[in-house]
DNA sequence: CGCAGTATTGAAATTTCTCAAGCCGAGTGG
DNA sequence: CCACTCGGCTTGAGAAATTTCAATACTGCG
């Protein structure tokens, strides 16, 4: 039997897309109704499964139940570089609806749940209801404007900055699903792997990590991110939520 | 009088639209006809011209008919972060339909012609053919797997093959769009914007530059990229070009 | 209890940046 | 036509940031 469910599963898969797709385009009941439609299958990961590899051609795209899932490139030395992270609600990979081929991997950051949508059903879906493609296309490109910063983020501020933006950014995107529990979010990341992301070597991010502590911006630890001043560490992080498109 | 055209200029607008969609999706003779319906105006832009900026409600979309337009950041020390890297047939803000409000600008890097087309019409456009719509989304798409690729470039790669990198996609990016003649290329940007792009100073532009050039792997200088040696550059830049979702 | 993976620390090695000066080529005005 | 200027390119060298190496804790889990 698989582990206890750490959260509802089932039945929340609807929910999470009808919710997530009205945050971007107004929808009306037949677009609603429409989603509905869609039938998927639950899939439970353990830390590390990998859903889908750089090269392959999927024909079904993930949605995010619960935990954490992250892209990344691998590259010839073997080593990677994440890109970016996915909390319930996201659709990490919604773009192998349109290319074909994964230019990145997708794997589980910790214990996931995720539902499988066969691309057909999408696509099918898109070209029905107009307003329900505006609204994942939209989903698409707030997901660029997140890659955008990030090539800001890695190549024009120093560490201790962009290892700040990188925070604000991940608990405001929690915040929005509503996966922050007074002033603290998951994020089941190593120090190894925040490196990964920002372009640092380990030792740095532990440095720039005693740095946030010691200014008592925040802490992380155990996977988890805990905010203890939100302005200042805006502030040091030069982060403007803009590039979000929230609302 | 404004200055005498660089290249053909009107008419060409919808033969763009046309072509740039087909490339991505499968369009038949109704699509095809939907796009000709299509009125936009042009304009003439000079070197540093700024189209839009960071923080604007643009009410249209830019399709660029020749030269060369960037997007970027604008950091608040007032630099610059460029971000990518626009030619013939792109429309570098096509978000801009769904994303009110810019997180980014755009500026000519040079003397440029571009089309506005009208937000409304491109929607009107979109929810009547689907096919177009998602041709249009697909460009978006590949937009993001360029930015990803940017990322990794500028987070993982040490310098030198990180500026070979670029070359490399700039270059196939050119061809794409036809606009290679023997071996080189328009790429109308100073080694201090090159700086800009890839997280560098000037400095180690410079000597980066120095060194593909004295490895025989290509030219560059005064606005252009000839390239001497694609293999090797390839090699050097571990340049795959499978994120670019070309056919 | 002990292993394995992760975190922390110090110090040397390396990369990259900054500063500063000289060069070169295109455009300008005498 | 030539000196002058300006911006961009080139070069050298010291300063700073960052990585690597290496050794030592710490922690969760079997």
């Amino acid at each position: 039997m698989p582990d206890a469910p750490r959260y509802a599963v089932r039945a929340n898969v609807i929910e999470l897309l009808t919710n997530r797709a009205s945050a971007h385009f107004n929808l009306d009941a037949s677009d609603k109704a429409a989603i509905q439609t869609i039938r998927s299958r639950t899939k439970a990961l353990a830390e590390g499964d990998e859903i889908v590899r750089q090269g392959d051609k999927p024909d079904v795209a993930v949605l995010v139940l619960g935990g954490m899932l992250a892209r990344y490139h691998t590259l010839p030395s073997g080593d990677r570089q994440y890109l970016s992270f996915h909390i319930a609600g996201d659709l990490p990979d919604i773009q192998s609806v349109f290319l074909r081929v994964m230019d990145h991997s997708v794997c589980a950051m910790d214990h996931a749940d995720v539902a499988t949508v066969p691309h057909d059903q999408l696509q099918r879906l898109f070209r029905q209801r107009p307003n329900v493609a505006f609204a994942f296309w939209r989903l698409t490109l707030v997901d660029a404007a997140i890659f955008r910063q990030a090539i800001t983020n890695n190549a024009a501020r120093s560490q201790v900055p962009r290892l700040a933006h990188f925070f604000c950014e991940q608990y405001l995107r929690a915040r929005e699903a509503k996966l922050v529990q007074r002033s603290s979010c998951m994020l089941p990341l190593s120090q190894r792997q925040l490196g990964q992301t920002l372009g640092m070597s380990l030792v740095s991010v532990n440095r720039a990590l005693q740095q946030l502590r010691s200014a008592n911006l925040l802490e992380f630890r155990s996977g988890a991110l805990d905010i203890r001043d939100w302005r200042g560490l805006c502030e040091l992080a030069d982060f403007d939520a803009t590039y979000l498109h929230v609302a």
